[in-house]
This record gives C-alpha cells, structure tokens and sequence, in this order.
DNA sequence: CCGATGCTAAGGGCGCGGCCGAAGTGTCAC
DNA sequence: GTGACACTTCGGCCGCGCCCTTAGCATCGG
C-alpha cells in the first residue's frame, strides 16, 4: 500500500505542537499571516516558516500574498472536516475530568465563536438546541437534516435563497462537536448561512486579532426573539 | 491552551507508517491479533506491541482477550471517522496522475470490502449511485438523506426495522468518500445496516483474513435485480 | 537611495522516538 | 511436568526532524 505513507504524513503534518496550534488558530475559517501563526505557536517566524512551507506543499494550506504580507488558511472544508474529527478524538479520549482553567481570554471564545464556517461556542450550541427543540432540525451522530417546518423558519429567517441551489430537502446540514460545549452544534452549508446571515444583520461582529465573536445588542434580541436563545 | 497538545499527540499517533498501516488494517471495523498486525505494518511483534500500548492507552483502540490471544479494534465510530477525514485529504492531495499498479491481491479490494462498518469499493459506489439515481437517497458533500420513497425501499430490503429505533426522516446517512474509486459509498446507520443485510441475504461472505467481500451467485443476481446494479 | 519589515533559505545542536535483540510472563497442548 | 506459542518489557543503537541562529530576498516608507 502506498497510500500508507501518504496518511502517515498527513497525519505527521498535524503530529506536532507547534502545526497543531496554527491549525487551531486557523480553524476559524480566516486567514492569517505567517508572523500571526508563529506567535500563536509559539515559535520564531523562520520555524513557522518551515512549517508553513511543509503544510503548503502538502496540499492543507493556501496562500495568498498580498504586498509583504503572506496570509494562509485551509485549502478546503474537507481538511477542516478532518481537523475537527481529529478534536472529537483527542477531546474524548483522555481522562481530564475537570475541564481546564477557563482564562478571562477564553470567556469571550466560550460565549461566541467561529468554527471554520459556522458558528461555536455556547451561542452555537443553543441555537442548535434550539432548533431541533422546536422541530426545525433533526440531529443524529452522523448527519442533520431540516424538516419542512424548519424549511419556512429559515425562509423567514433570510437565508432561504443560499439553500436554493440544492434542491429541498437535500441534505446540507452536519453535526460538529463544539470543543467547549463538548456537544454538537450546526456546521455543513447550513451552519455556513446562519453564520453568515447573523453577521449580515449585525447581530454578530467579528473581533479582529481572534476568532471570539462579539454578540451585538440587536443581536441579543434577535437571538432571543426569533431563536428563544438567551445570549446573554 | 492545553488541548493544542493533546490534538498533536492524537494526530501524531497516526503519523507513522507502522502506526497508520495498523489504523489501514483495522478499518474494516474487525479484530486483528498483535501478531497480525505487526505483519501488516512491517515491524516485529515487539515493535508492534509498543505501538498498540500506546494507541490503546490513548483510547484509539480497544482490545479483548481470547485465550492467548489479543484481538484489537477501533475504539468508536469516532475514531474510524477520523482515519476516514484522514485518507480523504492524503488522498485528494498528491499529484499522482497514475493510479498506483492495481495487483491482483487488490483486485478482491477494488471490487467489494467493508469499510470500518459499511461497504466500500466499486460495490459500494455502485449501490450508492442507484440509490440516489433513484431518487432513494440524496447525497451531498456534508451529508445523506433518505426519501420517502427510499423508506419505502429499504423496508422492502428488510432494514426498516433497524431503522426504527430512529424516527421517521430521522438523519442516519453519510456520505463517505471512497479510497480506490474516489467517489462518495454510504455510510452511518443505513450503510451498516445495508452491509449486514447483504451478509444475512448470503449476497455477500467476508473473507477470512482480508477486508475484501466476496460476492456470491445469489447476490450478484440479488444486486442486479434489486438495485440494477452489476455486481460482475 | 536607505532602513525597516515580512518572510524564506541554509547550517548545526540535540532530544525524541522507532526499531530490533534478548529476556520475561501468561496460555495452550500433550 | 515440558515445550510451543502469543505477547510484553527492557536496553541500547541510531536516525529523523524540531528548533534556533545566521544570512539572503522581496516589499514598503521616507
């Protein structure tokens, strides 16, 4: 088997604390720069070079220069697929019974989050919650569905026209372990669009220099009126 | 964060080839010895049991004693999931124009085996282009459907029953991408399900020894009939 | 033009970990 | 009991690769 080596590479390329951290980093979908990733990982900017250069190469990152500035991100929703697999793992394996100290800096990343695409954190969690609570979403181990209730909810919620180009029905809904919450919240195109669509009506603002989402004033309201979430 | 290091010790678990062939081996989701595994790895028993400590010690795997012998399995779902996101991105990665040379040990792969829990191979992908051709199920990139009709089909398979522990419409499908055809099989529930039906049917027998399926005389008459599928 | 900034490329120290040989424990067969 | 078998533990060799320091290119500002 050839193909062999090939996972044990990929898997090699995550195998190491300091690539670990700067995928963690850029789990929020964004892109950042070289010198970003290096102080996350906690290395000099020509380690993280090498590193980068490595994850380039293997095809798990991309990059896009702009003037001096190199930013990178994931090359696809498949290995951030991958990533969050390798999380649920790690996460359930040991016997940490205690959750680790909860910083001041990680209160904000709790609370609110993104998670490649879609949203995380307690407010990710609870709006998931609460859709399958009110028959908007079914939720299994291995996929999600909408129901057609939840089809006219999120019509009126305004992301109705991103779900067009898939036929009703079609599935586009997936579970994705939050690693705070330990339990599932919304990924795949729909969690994309609810993310999107929440920062569109400035119930959410991005927080730059983290991936913490800053949860508005209107958006406090909203979440409570159309979601029956208190993001408190 | 003190979770960065537990992903990389996770990922770095799969980043050896012995360590990754063990993880290739047992992915047809049965129980392998020691001493079978070593030999698919390359290494010496010794070297082997080493490796198996440490993956059972970090929950990847499990064992059961049987006299002198020791059979390991994946852990969970989960973790079969994660070697699955983990040879989709080796995959889809390398620039290898040519398929690697198929040897007539594969041939028995190519054609029909298990993957973890489910079927996999030309026969998988086969049964799961019928399914969806008509309009049985629906797959997308994050997830699987079944229709109404397709309820209808698969409990005149004889599966329902399985089903019924989950409710109707209930999400149980996922798509799975397949390592030798590169195209998506069914997985989840209702491919476990398919799988163990096609073994009670008598339409397919494991081969003792390899994850490859054999199919027999009723079942490539089973598949063409059922599912217009040519199981040849 | 100059220096500063962002990043990359080469060279050496060094520690982690895979691998094997040899020896030890438990299990089955006779 | 004695031997064979499956597997684990221990000790030591050795090489891969992580990291840093030093040096070399691009890009922007003045």
């Amino acid at each position: 088997m050839l193909t062999i080596v090939a996972i044990a590479e990929t898997a090699a390329l995550l195998g190491e604390p300091a690539r670990a951290a700067m995928f963690s980093a850029l789990m929020d979908g964004r892109a950042l720069t070289a010198a970003e990733l290096a102080a996350t990982a906690g290395v000099t900017p020509q380690t993280a070079s090498g590193h980068l250069g490595r994850l380039i190469e293997a095809g798990l990152l991309v990059v896009e220069k702009q003037g001096r500035h190199r930013y990178h991100r994931l090359a696809s929703p498949a290995v951030a697929r991958m990533v969050e697999s390798i999380m649920q793992v790690a996460g359930a394996a040991p016997r940490q019974a205690r959750p680790p100290r909860v910083g001041p800096a990680d209160a904000a990343l709790r609370a609110a989050r993104t998670c490649y695409d879609h949203l995380a954190g307690r407010l990710g969690v609870g709006i998931a919650d609460a859709l399958v609570a009110r028959g908007h979403v079914e939720l299994g181990a291995d996929g999600g569905a909408v129901t057609p209730t939840g089809e006219a909810f999120l019509a009126s919620f305004g992301i109705a026209a991103r779900l067009d180009g898939a036929r009703r029905g079609r599935p586009f809904c997936r579970p994705c372990l939050d690693w705070s919450e330990r339990r599932p919240h919304l990924a795949g195109v729909l969690g994309a669009s609810l993310c999107v669509r929440c920062l569109e009506l400035g119930w959410l603002r991005r927080r730059p220099g983290t991936r913490a989402l800053e949860i508005t004033h209107e958006g406090r309201r909203g979440f409570g009126e159309r979601f029956g979430v208190d993001a408190g």
